[in-house]
DNA sequence: CTCATTACTTACATTTATGTTAGTACTATA
DNA sequence: TATAGTACTAACATAAATGTAAGTAATGAG
């Protein structure tokens, strides 16, 4: 939950209106955004279960919300099929393809610039 | 201070040892730091006290924080000149100079796709 | 009737990020 | 002596992110 007011968000909202960076970083980042967009840029459409199955360690909970605010941020879609038991589809918008220069970006860099585990 | 373990810290520590845009993203993610990286890349070097006036809501004990994690991370050099008063120029090392492509790609997808204001 | 499956939700607890206020050492200048 | 400027630090406080454990509704299979 988020105060209505406080500094802290006050701040955070200045800054997303007037910098596009920290506006982009705000919709990606996280503990586990990078994960849930790569796998479902690279999967194209995941059924909730799975996505959950390839992401061990996080949280229902979390996994949950992370997705809920994807959605609200309009990267994320969610398709609700009618069946028993229930299905939920998730997969990128077009908002969300658009992205896919950026995450290619930050990926490669990571990769490149990371520190060697030897 | 951070834990020396907790579910929490095992996560972040796993992630970004396996994924190079969540590691990227650890650097230059944030509420202040790609503030201070953009004033870094357009300025070449800053004083102190110029970088702070130049963001008037962070505290200055938060821009420290940044400022130490950021050099740390080996992405800013801090140098000192022994005068008095005090003088301290902060400027992107060569590895953080490499981050210019990302940090201007993902401004321009923030300013392109942040919703508009009307 | 019992159990399994699916996609969640709820209540609670902990960890991490961010913010506030005051203070420091040094020296030049008035 | 008093004041101002610089680059910080310390003690404290709050907000936000993340994690844990258990529970729910619907239905088909056995």
């Amino acid at each position: 939950m988020r105060k209505e007011s406080s500094t802290n968000l006050e701040n955070e909202v200045q800054i997303n209106a007037s910098c596009g960076m920290a506006y982009t970083l705000d919709l990606i980042g996280g503990r586990w955004k990078p994960t849930i967009l790569w796998r479902l840029l690279n999967c194209g459409s995941l059924r909730y279960s799975k996505l959950r199955k390839s992401m061990p360690n996080i949280s229902e909970r979390i996994l949950i919300l992370q997705l809920r605010e994807l959605e609200n941020d309009g990267l994320v879609s969610r398709m609700i099929f009618p069946e028993v038991p229930p299905r939920v589809e998730y997969k990128l918008t077009e908002l969300g393809l658009r992205l896919e220069p950026v995450l290619r970006l930050l990926s490669d860099w990571g990769d490149a610039n990371r520190p060697t585990g030897d």
